[in-house]
DNA sequence: TAAAGTCTGTTGTATTTACAACGAAAGTGA
DNA sequence: TCACTTTCGTTGTAAATACAACAGACTTTA
C-alpha cells in the first residue's frame, strides 16, 4: 500500500495532507488495495458501492449498454481520481466500470470515512472536506456542460460555451483548451458542422478566432 | 427560526434527525435566516458560496445570461431543497439564483457542518452524511441525464432514457414519470418529433407503448 | 528537406429536426 | 351532459445537422 503513497498524495481526496500523514490514515479508513487485470470489472451494471474509491495505477472505463446491446463510453479514469462517488448514497449502479489496463484500485470504506474517529487522526476532516469538494467540484462541471448541451441548436451551444469561457477569463479575450474535435465531441456536434457554424458566426461579426484564441463582440 | 423547523426537517439535510436535535443544532451550524422579495438576488455571478443552503419557503430560480444578453433558466428550488452545493469548493458561481416569489433562505456555516465540534452535536456526522449524499445523489441525476442527451439524434435519446428505466423496473415493461412534453422538455428535443419518432420505432417493432407505459420489444 | 500526418475550413447531399398547425381522444369541471 | 382543456399523434415545410470528401496550412518526423 505503502508505494501508492505518492499516488494518493497527488489525489484530490488528499490535498492539503502529507504523505506521513496519509499512510497514518489508511488503517483508520480501512484502505484496501486490489489488482484487476486488463479487461476485468471493477464494478458491475446492479451492484452497490459503499467504498470511496481511487484509482492507483492503470487505467479505467466506464461504460454502458443499452437494452439493445449498444455499448458507449461514459467517461475515463485517470491515476489519483475518483470513481463512483455519485452512488455513495446507495442506488444500484448502472454502469459497467472495467479496466482498460492492468490496474490497481484503493477502496476506502465509506461509511469510516465520513464518519470521523475519536482522536486519532487529525486530518480526518480535512479528507472529509475534500471529498465534500471534489464531488462539489464533480457536480459544477456536470452543471455546467449540460448547460452548454442542453440547448437545441449548435451556435446556442457555442455560444453558451464561449459566454462561459469570457465570464471565466474575465475577458472578452480568451483562449479554449480544446481543438476543434474536442470542442465538438464536448458539445456533442459534428465537428464540421460546427466549424462551419464558427464561420457563419464569426461573418456574422459575432465574435473572432484563431485556432483556439476567440474573442467575442 | 424555529417556525421554519419543519421544513428543515423534510429536507434532505436533516433526514433522520429529529426535530428537537435539529433546533439544537441550528445554532452549533450557525445557522441564519434571510428573507427575499420576489425578484431580489440570493446569489449574483461571480459570487462565492461559503454556506449550505436550503430554501424554507418561496420559490427560486436559476438563471444564466450568455455574453449577448440572452437570459435562460437552469432550474427550479421548492422548499425543503439545497441549492448552489455545486459551489462550495470554492469556485465563484456563474448563474443568478433570484427569488420567484417572496423567499426565505437559512443559510449554514459550510466550515462549521462539515467540521465536527467536540460532542455537543451526536447527529452532526449524520447531518454531514446527509449533506454528502444530497450531492451525491444530484450528481448521479446529472450523469444520468448527460447520458441521454449527449447522444445526437432523438432514437438514440429515447433508447437510452428507456434503456435506463427498463433497467430501473428490473423489467421491459414499465411506466414514466414523464407525459410527452415533459419527456421532451428533459431530453430536451421537440415534442411533435419526439411523438413522431416514437411511433417509428413502435412500427418498426422495437417498443410498444400506451400513454406513460412503455415495453421494450 | 521531403514525406507523412494533423488540423481546419469548405462544400454538397441526405438525413434529421424544429416549428406550426390541426384533429382526435381523453380527461376535467360546472 | 356539455363545454373546455390537456394530451397526443400526424403532417408539411423550413431549417439545421450529420456525413463524406477534399484542399490548404501547419506540424512532425524520418
Amino acid at each position: 500500500m505503502k508505494k501508492y503513497a505518492d499516488v494518493l498524495k497527488g489525489s484530490k481526496l488528499f490535498a492539503n495532507v502529507s504523505e506521513d500523514e496519509i499512510l497514518a490514515m489508511l488503517a483508520c479508513l480501512d484502505a484496501k488495495e486490489r489488482h484487476y487485470k486488463e479487461g476485468e470489472y471493477v464494478f458491475r451494471q446492479g451492484e452497490t458501492v459503499d467504498s470511496v474509491s481511487v484509482l492507483a495505477e492503470g487505467a479505467l472505463l466506464v461504460q454502458a449498454d443499452d437494452y439493445w446491446g449498444n455499448r458507449s463510453i461514459i467517461t475515463s479514469v485517470s491515476p489519483g481520481e475518483l470513481f463512483g462517488q455519485a452512488y455513495l448514497a446507495g442506488e444500484a449502479i448502472m454502469n459497467d466500470v472495467a479496466a482498460a489496463k492492468d490496474s490497481t484500485v484503493v477502496f476506502f470504506d465509506a461509511k469510516r470515512v465520513l464518519t470521523t474517529c475519536s482522536s486519532a487522526c487529525p486530518f480526518h476532516n480535512q479528507v472529509i472536506r475534500n471529498l465534500f469538494f471534489a464531488l462539489s467540484e464533480t457536480n459544477l462541471r456536470l452543471v455546467t456542460k449540460l448547460g452548454h448541451i442542453q440547448k437545441r441548436t449548435t451556435r446556442e451551444k457555442l455560444m453558451s460555451y464561449l459566454s462561459l469561457m469570457a465570464k471565466k477569463a474575465g475577458s472578452n479575450s480568451f483562449t479554449i483548451p480544446f481543438n476543434r474535435q474536442e470542442l465538438a465531441d464536448f458539445l456533442s456536434v459534428d465537428r464540421s458542422a460546427m466549424s462551419a457554424e464558427l464561420c457563419r458566426m464569426r461573418d456574422e461579426g459575432l465574435l473572432r478566432f484563431n485556432k483556439s484564441s476567440f474573442t467575442l463582440m
